[in-house]
DNA sequence: CTAGGGTTAG
């Protein structure tokens, strides 16, 4: 027999019909005029019954409490929370301690909640407990103003209330998203002082805290003293490393996590930042063995570990690997398709890249920023300047997407490089705000392609006026006027740049072979097969003379001799890699090498008659692309 | 006592 009074039947069916219409709401995005009201007067029913209404505020009977918090718990509106908001004040239920907590912490969690909301909820709490308090300032620690949550955790202290580790906790949260390392010491003095300096999950915080800082040593410092270290620790650590270029490390952590040296083993976290190590170390093969991990520890439905495959691979230079993640993949977002449409891009794969945009289109995936960043530079890249307008204007009109400087960059290099140079520069002009230096670079880039000193000299004016010339833009000035052939102006900028101890940044070449990296210089002597290196590049050299290739002397910086300017050239990082690659490696292994500057175009001509006459895939990713070199042809499509 | 912290794709 069942045994159910009448009023716990009426409530029970009042919660399922709140319920139900709360999901009604939901799904229906729009605003429903009438279901709302329905929805309210459901509510007020609720709220206004007589059982729901307690004689004596404070001991609010058990049963309306309880209903009470699964109401707060349900509650999925908005103005739903205004609504219990007011019933809370007007049944005094704020003196419920469980009422209080529950419905402020709702209110800072939930997605719609807001801080000024909590705020105000909060201000009306006569006393708050230990509990409201570190709500409220995690709700500041996660808003648009952490500082709040600093000014409240220092009104606690000086009203004497107790605070704990968790207090701490979401104060280093507001310093790490303020930036603020006066904030996090003074923070950081107190977890010492109120010892708490054992709490491995605070010490993760300002692990990270001192991470976002640059303070990396005191990042480490801090990991060193926590007592003991799960995956997410290590996981800081590692983004610790990323962030302060420390790439390889983030590989030797992976691999000693995997060896069992760590007691704990990499999560799909500890995967992503891998990846991206992986992806600016050019580690192609460290990150395929991070695939395999992936898909042995089945993570390899996760979207976000997918995206940042098709990124490695496809920064990696291996187009066809990232394209077999994409395909693999069953749940696509913006990302995937945005990461999918730069790796063509970056590949030289132009076309590809707005046959993908297209299918995204088709696939009704809204793109984003990034998305149109990825199709504009594919135009630049494989040189579709009509097409590029094209976007460029849709982007605004049928998405309504306003360019930003990376959308604007795409467009004076497209514009630049098909030497339509003073349409470059008026769209630089027309820009609604101001443009910033890489724009200008971009064009002096340009006008060194196309010889065209008189513009250049005016970008480099603009450059200066923003105060943020680079050693870089010199040198493209000097070779501008070298490739002109002015001689004198390569002479005074020179100068210029000696006089003012202006450094460049020295070009560097790796090349990774099982596993270990190899780091070549300009004129590097350091490595130590050096001696075969050097008789190899000859042999090359003179191998390459009978197919035609002639050393491109305009890329020099030197007034020289033609025979001197082609005996510094042969020394180029690029071509030491290249040696090394062609002599430690079995004949038909594709040669992969990384720069951290743009190719010249004299290790641009090399390499492509050295993949004719060596018969070898040569890849070569610089800053901005990849360049694959195939049967003295390159993947690129650039106007040298 | 109540609530419950740290890492995360293009």
């Amino acid at each position: 027999m069942k045994l159910v009074t009448a009023s716990a039947v009426s409530q029970r069916s009042l919660l399922a019909s709140l319920n139900s219409n709360l999901s009604v709401s939901l799904s229906s995005s729009s605003s429903s005029s009438s279901s709302s009201s329905s929805l309210a007067s459901v509510l007020s029913t609720v709220l206004n019954a007589e059982h729901m209404r307690p004689a004596n505020p404070v001991s609010c009977s058990q049963g309306a409490s309880e209903q009470l918090i699964s109401l707060i718990k349900s509650c999925a509106h908005e103005s739903h929370l205004l609504q219990i908001h007011a019933h809370i004040l007007r049944t005094r239920s704020l003196e419920d301690p469980t009422i209080s907590l529950r419905f402020l912490s709702r209110v800072s969690l939930s997605p719609f909640g807001r801080v000024s909301y909590a705020r105000r909820f909060f201000s009306q709490i006569k006393n708050p407990s230990l509990a409201e308090f570190n709500t409220m300032i995690r709700a500041y620690s996660g808003s648009d103003s952490p500082e709040e949550g600093l000014y409240l955790y220092r009104e606690m202290r000086r009203l004497g209330e107790r605070t704990n580790s968790l207090t701490s906790s979401f104060c280093i949260k507001s310093c790490t998203k303020m930036a603020s390392l006066t904030g996090g010491l003074q923070i950081h003095g107190r977890i010492v002082r109120d010892g708490h300096q054992s709490d491995s999950l605070l010490l993760t915080a300002l692990m990270d805290f001192y991470s976002i800082c640059c303070k990396s040593e005191q990042a480490c410092a801090v990991f060193d003293e926590m007592p003991e270290r799960d995956t997410v620790a290590w996981n800081v650590l590692i983004s610790c490393y990323l962030r302060n270029c420390r790439t390889r490390d983030v590989l030797a952590v992976f691999d000693a996590m995997i060896g069992g040296e760590c007691g704990c083993q990499p999560d799909d976290v500890t995967c992503l930042h891998v990846l991206q190590a992986c992806t600016s170390l050019n580690a192609l093969e460290f990150g395929g063995r991070v695939h395999e991990y992936i898909q042995e520890r089945g993570y390899g439905d996760a979207v976000k570990l997918c995206n940042s495959l098709i990124t490695m691979y496809s920064r990696c230079g291996s187009m066809d690997k990232a394209f077999m993640v994409f395909k693999g993949m069953r749940v696509k977002n913006v990302v995937s398709w945005s990461a999918l449409i730069s790796g063509l891009a970056m590949n030289g794969k132009g076309r590809e890249a707005i046959e993908a945009y297209l299918a995204m289109l088709r696939a009704n995936v809204v793109p984003d920023d990034q998305t149109f960043t990825g199709v504009l530079s594919a135009c630049s890249h494989s040189g579709l300047v009509e097409e590029g307008m094209l976007f460029f204007e849709e982007m605004s009109k049928d998405f309504q997407r306003m360019p930003n400087v990376h959308h604007y960059g795409c467009m004076v290099d497209l514009l630049g490089r098909a030497g339509l140079l003073d349409q470059a520069y008026e769209l630089i002009m027309s820009m609604s705000s101001k443009p910033d230096s890489t724009i200008w670079r971009t064009l002096l880039g340009a006008c060194r392609i196309h010889r065209h000193v008189a513009l250049g000299e005016r970008v480099v004016w603009h450059l200066t006026e923003l105060k943020a010339q680079e050693a870089g833009d010199y040198v493209l000035l000097l070779n501008t006027y070298s490739s002109v052939g002015d001689w004198e102006r390569v002479t005074e900028v020179r100068k210029f740049m000696k006089d003012n101890g202006i450094q460049t940044t020295p070009g560097c070449t790796t090349i990774t072979l099982n596993g270990i990296v190899h780091e070549f210089t300009v004129d590097d002597v350091s490595h130590p097969r050096q001696n075969e290196i050097y008789t190899m590049l000859d042999e090359i050299g003179s191998q390459l003379k009978i197919a035609g290739y002639v050393p491109e002397i305009s890329s020099e910086l030197h007034n020289l001799s033609s025979e001197e300017k082609g005996y510094r050239l042969s020394n180029h990082s690029e071509k030491l890699a290249i040696a090394f690659g062609i002599l430690a490696t079995p004949p038909g292994t594709t040669i992969r090498l990384a720069n951290n500057l743009r190719i010249c175009v004299d290790c641009h001509n090399f390499a492509k008659v050295l993949s004719s006459v060596y018969d070898r895939m040569v890849i070569i990713r610089d800053r901005s692309r990849l360049h694959h070199f195939q049967g003295g042809h390159c993947s690129c499509n650039d106007y040298w």
